[in-house]
DNA sequence: CATGAATGAGCATTCATTCAT
DNA sequence: GATGAATGAATGCTCATTCAT
C-alpha cells in the first residue's frame, strides 16, 4: 500500500538530492555510499530514508527529473518554417548552444546520464536509456520536419541518421564536460557556443565542411 | 620474467578470461562477482587467485589487452597517398569496418571499454580513459596525415576535429553495439560495412551529405 | 575531536572490549575471530565495526591503555627517602604488590602484553615491546633514584640492571598468572602480596637472600 | 595406520626445516606460510607434505627437538662436589655461559621456544610449555643438590625458587637474544659470557650484590 | 519528523592441504 | 619421490536498510 507521499522538508529533500547528485557524478552508483550522502547534507542516516525509498529509487528519481528537463531543452528546437543552409547550422548552433549551456549547468545530473549511470543495476541503467531514446526521438522529430521542408536530403534511414545525430552530440557533450578522463571538475578550455557551433558545422557538413 | 608469475594454464587461463569478460560486460564491475565467474568457469573459487592476482588487476590486464588490438586495428588506417574525396570516404569506410568487425568480434571487451568500465573503480576508470586517449591520438594521427596531403581542409583545432569524430565513432559503436539499453546481446540491423559505411559519410559530409 | 568517532553506547563497547580480551587472551590474535567476538558480546558482526576501526586497532587500543594503567601503577614506587635495605626491600615488596594484585585482576590484559601479543602482527607486536619498554623505563628511573640515595652500589651498568630486573618481575608475572601451560585461567597457589614479596627478597639478595 | 616413515632425502628434510625455522623466528606461526616456507627451500609446495603431515607437526618436531637439546646443555651444570660462594657463582656462570652461548647459535630456535610458539595454537603452546616445565625441573635439580651440599640456604619453597630462577634466566635470555622489540637480528653488545656473569651474580646476590 | 545504533547478508581474498601426473 | 595446479572452507570487513526512542 503505498500511501500518499508523507509530509516532507522540501528544504531537506534537495539538500539531499544536491548532496546524492555531487557524490554519484563523481564516484558512480556503486561507489557512493549513502552514509556519505548523509554526512554531506548534514542529516542522519535515517532521515535519508524518510525522504527516499531507497538509494535506487533516488537515483531514479534524479534521472527521471533530468530526463524531462532535457526534453525539454531540446523541444524548444522545433522549426516552423523552412531557411537557408546557414539557417539551419545557425539554428542548430543555437539549440546546441541552448542544450550545451543547460548541460554545463548541470554537469552532475549530465554525469549520472552520460557516463556514471551505466556502472549502476539494470533498473537505473534502464532509466538512463529511457532518457537517451526520448532525447534522440525529440531529435528524430527535428530532422524529419528539416526533411519536410526540404531542407534535409530525404532519407529513408532516418533512425540511424537520428542515431547517429545523437552519438555524435552526447560523444561531444561528454568530452566537453567531463574530459578524457570523466572528470566532473574538468574545464574545456571551448565555451558553450564555441563548441555548440563547432558540432553544428560537424553535423552538417563533417570533416570537409 | 617479472615477480615470478606462476605456470598457468593458457586454457585454464582463457576459460576464465572470457567468463569474467561475460559477466563483466553484462553486469559491470561491481556487480560481477568472482564467485560468479569461478562457477561460470567451473572452476573454485581459488583457482583464479592463482590465474589473477585479483578482481582488479584482471580487469585492467583485459583493459590493457583490449587497447593494444583497438590501436592496432586503427594503426592500419594510416594514409600513404593522396587521393580524391571519394577515395577518401571509401578509405574511413574501410578503417570503420574494420573497426566495427573488430568491435562485432570483441563485443564483450567493447562493452568494457565503451560502458562497463565507467562503473569501476578509479584505477579501472583511468585505464579506460587511456584507452580512449590513445584511440583519440591514432585518428588525430590520420587527420593530420589527410590534412598534410591537402585532403581535408586546414583547421587550427585538430585535437577539437578528432575529438568530435571520436565521439561520433565511439558513440555509434556504442549504440549499433548494444542498442539502446545498452544490452550486450542486443542485435542490430545493421552489419558492419552498413553502418561503417553511413559513419563515414557523415564523417566528411554530415547531415547534408 | 578527532576524525569524529561515532557516538557510542560505552556500555556496548566495554562488552565488546571484554569479550574480546577473554578470546584473545585465550587464543591469541590469530585465532580470535570476530565472529566469536561479537557472539561472546551478544550483538552483531557489524556491530563490531560500529565501536572498532579494525580487529588490529581494537588491539592496539586494548595494548594501549594497558601501557597507561600499568606504567601508573609502576609510577607510584617513585622513593623520596633514603632509608634502610629493609625498608628498600619492603618498598619493593609493596610496589609489586600493587603490580601483581592489579595484574591479577587484568589477567586477560597481561595474557595480550606478556604472552599472546607476540603472535600478532608487526604493528600489534611493536605497540606491546613499546609498553614494555616504558616498562622498563620507570624502573630504570626506580633504581636510579636508589642510587642517588645511596642504597644500592652504584653500576655503570644501569640499563643492563634494569633490564634483568624487568626481565625477573616479567618473567615472574608471567608464571604465576599463568603457570607452565600459559593458560589464563591457572590459579596460582600463592597470593599477589607472597609472590611480590618473595620477588623482591630475590630482587635484592638473589638465591643467597 | 601409521606406516614407517617413507624414505626421505635427509637433506631436503633439513633444508626445509633450516628455512621453515628461519621464517617461523621471524614472522611466528600464523604468518609462517607454507608457501614461503618451500619457496626459501627450494622446493616445491607438495614436497613440504612428503616430509611433514602438516604445519602443525613440523612445529611440534622443531619444539620437540629444541628442548631435548636445551636439556642436554642443563644437565651438564649438575653439581657433584660443594664449594665456596664464589664457586658456585663461577660455577653458575659457566653453565649460563653454556646456555647463552647455545642459545645465541640457535637464536631461531630460541625464537620459537621463549616467543613466537606462544602465538601459535593449543597444541604447540602446550609443546612449548613442556619445554620449559623440562627446563626448570633441570635447574630444580640443581638448586636441590646445591641445597643437600649446604651450599643455599634451605627453603621450604623450593618449586617457587626454581620458577622465580627460571623466569630471570628466560626473561634475561629473550631480551639478550631479541632485543626489546623480540627482533631476531638483534645484536645484543654483551658478549655470552658477559651476561651470563652478570645473571650468575644477580641469580646468587640480587640488586645488593 | 529525526536520530543513529544495530543488523546481517554478501564479498574478495588467503592458505593449508590434496592428488593426478 | 617430486611437482604445482586445484581446492574450498574460513574470515575480516562493507553498507543498505531498519526501528526503537
Amino acid at each position: 500500500m503505498l500511501a500518499a507521499t508523507p509530509k516532507q522538508d522540501p528544504e531537506r529533500r534537495i539538500q539531499l538530492i544536491e548532496a546524492a547528485l555531487k557524490i554519484l557524478a563523481c564516484k558512480g552508483y556503486h561507489s557512493t555510499k549513502i552514509s556519505d550522502v548523509v554526512k554531506a547534507a548534514g542529516v542522519s542516516q535515517g532521515t535519508f530514508y524518510w525522504y527516499f525509498q531507497s538509494k535506487e529509487q533516488l537515483v531514479l528519481e534524479l534521472i527521471e527529473d533530468g530526463k524531462e528537463k532535457l526534453i525539454e531543452v531540446i523541444a524548444q528546437g522545433y522549426r516552423k518554417h523552412a531557411g537557408t543552409e546557414d539557417d539551419m547550422v545557425r539554428s542548430s548552433s543555437r539549440l546546441l548552444t541552448h542544450l550545451f549551456t543547460f548541460a554545463d549547468r548541470n554537469r552532475e545530473l549530465m554525469a549520472l546520464l552520460l557516463i556514471k549511470g551505466q556502472g549502476a543495476d539494470t533498473p537505473i541503467r534502464e532509466a538512463v536509456s529511457q532518457t537517451w531514446i526520448a532525447f534522440e526521438d525529440a531529435f528524430k522529430s527535428n530532422i524529419q520536419r528539416a526533411m519536410e521542408l526540404g531542407m534535409l536530403p530525404r532519407t529513408n534511414d532516418l533512425p540511424l541518421r537520428a542515431n547517429i545525430l545523437v552519438c555524435l552530440i552526447t560523444g561531444v557533450l561528454s568530452k566537453w564536460l567531463f574530459g578524457p578522463m570523466n572528470d566532473v571538475d574538468f574545464k574545456s578550455v571551448y565555451a558553450p557556443s564555441e563548441i555548440a557551433e563547432e558540432t553544428a558545422k560537424f553535423e552538417f557538413r563533417g570533416l570537409l565542411g
